[in-house]
DNA sequence: GATTTTCGAGAAAATGTTTACTCGAATCCT
DNA sequence: AGGATTCGAGTAAACATTTTCTCGAAAATC
C-alpha cells in the first residue's frame, strides 16, 4: 500500500496526499479531510525511505555515548529519545566503551544510515575520526569541548559551581583532608572536573594534595582500583570526592571491603547523581547533572542546526549538590550526623 | 556522490557496481577491483535509503524493552546491538515505560521506520498493539511467552534450574522461613518466577506461606514498598528472594533503614544479576539470567525469520545461581559467614 | 567451422515519495 | 464584460539503488 492508494481512494492525485500529509497550507479543507479518511481508513503511513530519499532527509539524529551500562547513559538516553521522537525524529545509538575499532564502526554506521546531526555525549573524543562527520557536513553537539567550528555546538557544563558546593560541604563539616578520584587524564571534561576541585579547594584554603589526587576510569573498578591506591598511601583523606558516581559505587564497595565506615571514617562525594544514588549504602551525596536538560539541550541545538533557526554556538548545563548521607563530620570531631531512620 | 561516480570511475556500469558491492558472485574478479578501488578513492558508501527502497529491507531489528533506567536493559541493549551490527543490521531501540501510550508510538515507530523484525524484551505485553506487527507480517521474538503464530519465536526462560538453586542454596543454610517479592502478577513472567518459587519451596518441603509472598513491580520503589509491608507483618521471614535486581536492591535499602542487617538478620536472593549486584553492600547474591544469551538468541530468532534459513520456534535460556554475600545463615543459627575481607 | 549454450556486463524499469512546474478555473480589477 | 492575476490541484521528474531482462561475446558441442 502507498500512497497511490490514498490518492485512488480520496479521488485526489498523489501530490495533493502528499502536501496534506506535510501540512501544506495551500491544501482545501475538504480535500484534506477526505484523505485523512482515506488514510485512516487504509490505516495508512508513509515510507521513510521513500520520503527520505527524496528529501535528502532522514529524520534521524545519531547519539555517540561511552558505554551504555554506566547508568548515567541510559538516563541519558531516554531523555534524548523522549525529546528527538517529541520533534519527529529518531534516534540512533551507538556506545564506543572507549574502543578505538569500535569508534569507527560507529561513525560508520551513523554515515551510512545518513543522519541528521550526531550528538557526542562521550567524554572521550576521538577528533580525527569526527573528521569523517565534519566533512560531510553532519551537524554535531559535544559535551565540554570540541572543534570551533560551524555546524558545531557545545553543551558547557558548569563543573564548577556543584564541584565548589560539595567542597564548601566537606569544609563546613571540619573536612582539611580531601583527595580526588578523577577520570581518565586524557579526557578533557575529567581534567575540568579536577581542575574545578582544585580551585574550589583553593577557595576554601586548603592546599591540594597530590597524593590524594588520583586517577580512576569512570568505571566500578577504577573506583575500587582508586580506593585501594588511596588505602596504600601513608595517610587517609577523611573525605574524598569522585569524578564520577561509578567510581563513587567503587570507592563505597571497597570501604565496605576495607572496613572503613562511611561517612564515619571516609566521606564520599559522587557525581552525575544516578537513580541508584539515592539507595546506595548509605544513600551517596552526589553533584547533579541533568541527564534531562543534557539531552534537552542536545537536541536542540542539532535542530538548530538543521532547521537553521539562528544556532546557537553554547548551551550551558548546571550542577548543584545532592546532599545524602555519603558525607558527615571526619572521624575525631566527636559527632556522627548519621540518622536512625530516614525516608 | 553516488553509485554512478562510482561507475564512471571504474569505467563499468552501475549494474556492475551494484553487484559488486553485494557480492554477486558472477562478476569478474578484474572489474571488481577496479569497482573496490575507485569506492576506496571515493570513500564511497551506498544509500541505505535508496537500498532499503528498492530492496524492500531496511536491514532494521526494532528492540522493545521496558524501561533502560533498569540495569537489566542497557546489558541487555548492548549485547543486542553487538550482536545485531555484526550481522549487517542496525538497530531501533524503543522503551515503553509501562505506559501504554508509549507503546503506542513505540509500535508506530517500528512500523514507519519498516523493520524488518522486534524483539519484545519487554516483561508486561500489549496483544492487541503487537497484532500491527503482526498483521504485517514482521517476525517477532519475545520472552517466555506470546501469541503462537507463524513469524514469531519464543525464548524460553529456564527459570526453574536458577530459582530452584536460590531455594536449595537457602534451604541448606537453614531458612524455613523465605518470602518472595514477585512482579506485577499481570505479567506472565511475573507469574512463572513466582511459580517456580512456590515449587522449588515445596520440593525442599517448605510450604508456602502466602503472607510472606508479595507484589512487587520490578523497580527500586517497588522493592522498598514490598519490604515495608513485609516489616508491617507479625512473623519476618528469615530470607526473601526477588523477581529481580532492582526490587533486591529496594530491599537492601529498605533494611538498612529499617536497622536490618543483611544476611545477619535477613538473607536476600535477586534475579538477573546485573553489574551492579556484585558492588551491592553486601554484594548480592543474585540469579543470572544471561543477557548476551538473550541477545544472541534473539537476533538469531529474528535472522532466521527473515533470512528464513528453517525459522527455529523456541530458544532456551538458562538462569543459574551466583551465591555472594546478601546470604547466609539465618539468624539464630549461631554463625556469622561474612567474610572479614574479599575482593 | 558452424550452431548452440553459457557467461557476464549493461540498459532500463521499478521502488514510494517530494516538489517544481503546468494548467485550468475562479477571482479580481478596470 | 474581458483580460490579468491568483489559487489550488494535477503531472512528471528526481532521488540512489536493485534487479530483471537483454544482448554480445566467448566457450562448448557436433
Amino acid at each position: 500500500m502507498d500512497i497511490r492508494t490514498v490518492a485512488e481512494r480520496a479521488n485526489v492525485s498523489v501530490a495533493t496526499v502528499s502536501r496534506t500529509i506535510n501540512r501544506v497550507p495551500t491544501v482545501n479543507a475538504k480535500m484534506a479531510k477526505r484523505v485523512w479518511d482515506a488514510i485512516r481508513e487504509l490505516n495508512y503511513f508513509p515510507n521513510t525511505q521513500a520520503r527520505a530519499l527524496v528529501s535528502g532527509r532522514s529524520g534521524v539524529f545519531g547519539l555517540i555515548v561511552s558505554e551504555i551500562t554506566n547508568p548515567f547513559f541510559p538516563e541519558l538516553i531516554q531523555g534524548f529519545e523522549d525529546v528527538a521522537v517529541e520533534n519527529g525524529y529518531e534516534i540512533l545509538v551507538s556506545s564506543t566503551n572507549y574502543d578505538p575499532k569500535r569508534w569507527e564502526l560507529c561513525i560508520r554506521r551513523m554515515l551510512e544510515r545518513k543522519v541528521e546531526g550526531v550528538a557526542v555525549m562521550t567524554f572521550g573524543i576521538e577528533e580525527p575520526l569526527l573528521e569523517q562527520l565534519a566533512e560531510r557536513n553532519v551537524p554535531l553537539v559535544f559535551i565540554d569541548s570540541g572543534p570551533d567550528r560551524s555546524q558545531v555546538s557545545l553543551l558547557k557544563v558548569d563543573y564548577h559551581h556543584g564541584i565548589r558546593q560539595g567542597v564548601q560541604h566537606l569544609a563546613a563539616l571540619g573536612h582539611r583532608n580531601i583527595g580526588f578520584i578523577s577520570g581518565p587524564s586524557r579526557l578533557r571534561s575529567a581534567h575540568a572536573r579536577l581542575e574545578a576541585f582544585t580551585q574550589s579547594l583553593r577557595e576554601c584554603g586548603i592546599p591540594p594534595q597530590p597524593e590524594w589526587m588520583i586517577e580512576g576510569d569512570h568505571t566500578l573498578e577504577g573506583g575500587i582500583r582508586a580506593t585501594e591506591q588511596l588505602l596504600a598511601g601513608n595517610r587517609l583523606p577523611t573525605a574524598v570526592m569522585c569524578s564520577n558516581d561509578m567510581t563513587a559505587i567503587g570507592v563505597l564497595h571497597k570501604a565496605y571491603r576495607a572496613g572503613l565506615r562511611v561517612p564515619a571514617d571516609l566521606s564520599v562525594i559522587g557525581f552525575d547523581d544516578v537513580q541508584m544514588a539515592r539507595v546506595m549504602i548509605p544513600p551517596l551525596t552526589s553533584i547533579q547533572m541533568s541527564r534531562v536538560d543534557l539531552a534537552h539541550a542536545a537536541v536542540t541545538a542539532l535542530r538548530s542546526h538543521v532547521e537553521n533557526t539562528a544556532p546557537q554556538r553554547e548551551y550551558s548545563i548546571d550542577t548543584r549538590l545532592v546532599v545524602r548521607e555519603s558525607t558527615g563530620y571526619p572521624p575525631g570531631a566527636m559527632q556522627d550526623l548519621r540518622p536512625a531512620d530516614g525516608a
